[in-house]
DNA sequence: CGGAAAATCAGGGTTTTTCCCGATTACCGT
DNA sequence: ACGGTAATCGGGAAAAACCCTGATTTTCCG
C-alpha cells in the first residue's frame, strides 16, 4: 500500500511542483494539498493522511500551531517540515510542535522521498545543516529549557500579546479586557522580559511566528 | 522545435518540480537551471535559452539586476518572473528590467505554461493581480497621487519604515542614517499619514507584506 | 492544607513616541 | 525659471510606553 501524502505550502506553484515529483514516485500518492495551516487540519481530518508536509512560514496560520494541532488530533501522523529557514526558532518550534523532520527547500528532490521513507519507518530525518546544529546543541548539552527567551508565556499574556500584535495601546486593550492600565502594563513588562524582546515590532513578528496574529491589516 | 527553458530559483526543489511539471509538457524543455542571478547570466550565454523563469528575491545576486543584464547581452531572451511578491517595487523593477512577464508563485502551474506560450507568441503576460494594478495605474495615472492612501511612499520612508520594522528606536535609527532625531520623526509621521497606520504592530504587518524586513529576527 | 504561580492593581518616575506648529535646502521636470 | 516634491531640521507639548517597587486576590497543584 503506498505512502498517502498531504502537501501543504502557501504557494501553489510550489504544491504542483512536489505533487509532480511524488507521484513519478513508487508508493507514493498525494492525497490533497492545502494552502495554510487551518486547511491542513482539516485535511488531515478528512484524509488520514500517513505523512504531511508541512512549509513553516504562511500567512493565516503558520506551520508550527498547525503542527501541534494535527499532532494533538492525530498522534499517529507524521509531519516534516520543508522550510526555506535554517533559523533556530523555526526548527525548535516544529520539532517541538511533534514534526518527524526537517527539510530546507534548498535540498534536492531525492532528499524529500528519502525523508518520507525515512520518517514513515519511524525514525526522524533532519537536512545535514540542520542536525549538525541539532547535534552540536545536544552535545553542547544546550538544554531548551536553560535559553530565557523560551520560557513560555501564560494564557493571558498571549492574550495581551495578541491584542498588542493587533495595534491596540494599553488603553484600548485595558478597556477590552475590563481591567486597569496598569494590570495591562505589567503584562507587557513581564512578556518583553520573558521574551527577551523590547520593541513592538518584534513583538509583532513573534506573535506572527507563534500564530497569535495575522499578517493580514 | 521545442521551447527551451532555463529555471532560476534559489530553492533547489522549486527547481526540482516546476522541471518535473514543464518537462510532462510537450514542446517545452528545460535546458538548465540556476540558484542564483549571476548562475543565470552565465548559463543564458552557455545554453541560449527561448525562456528564462527567474525568481525576482534570491541571494547573491537577484532577479532584477540579472535580468537587466541578460536583456541586455542578448536581448532576443524572453524573462518572465515568479515571485512570491506582488509588490510594485519587484513588479516595476522587473518590467523595467526587461521582463515579458510576471507570474505569482501562488497561481496554478497552467498559469506558467499559459505565460510561457504567450511569452513566446511575443505577448506580455501578467499575472491577473499583477494586471490588474499595472493597468489601475495606467489609467488612474493622475488620481493616484490624490489618493493619500494611495501614494506610495519615498525611498527614504521606506528606508526608516524597515528600520522601524526591525525595532528599531528613533534615536537608533537617526544615528545609523546620521540625520537628527526630529528629521526621523517627521519620516515616521509622514509613513503614518501616507499609510493611515497608527500602531508600530501594523507598520511592521505592513513592511512585511511588502517584503522590506523579514518575519526572523 | 499550604505554597507557588498567575492575575490583578497602585504610586511615581523616566523615556519615547506622537502631534502640532513651523522652516530651509536641493533636486527634477516642464 | 518656476513649482512641486523630497529631505532635512526645530520648539513645545501631550500621550503613550516603559521601569521600579511594591501589594492583594485567585487559582491550581502536590
Amino acid at each position: 500500500m503506498s505512502v498517502r501524502i498531504l502537501l501543504t505550502d502557501d504557494h501553489k506553484i510550489v504544491r504542483d511542483g512536489l505533487q509532480s515529483l511524488l507521484e513519478k514516485q513508487h508508493g507514493m500518492e498525494v492525497v490533497a494539498t492545502a494552502g495554510n495551516g487551518r486547511m491542513a487540519i482539516r485535511l488531515v481530518e478528512e484524509f488520514k493522511p500517513d505523512i504531511v508536509i508541512m512549509d513553516v512560514t504562511m500567512p493565516d496560520m503558520n506551520g508550527i500551531v498547525a503542527t501541534r494541532q494535527i499532532i494533538a488530533e492525530s498522534p499517529e501522523t507524521k509531519v516534516i517540515a520543508l522550510s526555506m529557514h535554517s533559523d533556530r526558532r523555526f526548527v525548535e518550534g516544529m520539532l517541538r510542535a511533534g514534526a518527524k523532520g526537517y527539510l530546507l527547500k534548498d535540498c534536492a528532490f531525492e532528499e524529500l522521498t528519502l525523508a518520507i521513507r525515512t520518517v514513515v519507518g519511524d525514525q526522524y530525518f533532519l537536512s545535514p545543516i540542520i542536525s549538525d546544529s541539532v547535534i552540536r546543541d545536544y552535545t553542547h548539552s544546550l538544554s531548551i529549557n536553560d535559553i530565557p527567551a523560551h520560557s513560555a508565556l501564560t494564557a493571558r499574556e498571549r492574550e495581551v500579546l495578541q491584542l498588542v500584535a493587533e495595534g491596540k495601546s494599553t488603553k484600548q486593550i485595558s478597556s477590552h479586557l475590563n481591567v486597569s492600565q496598569k494590570t495591562i502594563e505589567t503584562h507587557r513588562r513581564q512578556i518583553m522580559v520573558k521574551l527577551d524582546i523590547h520593541s513592538i515590532a518584534e513583538l509583532t513578528k513573534f506573535a506572527l511566528r507563534e500564530g497569535l496574529t495575522s499578517i493580514e491589516s
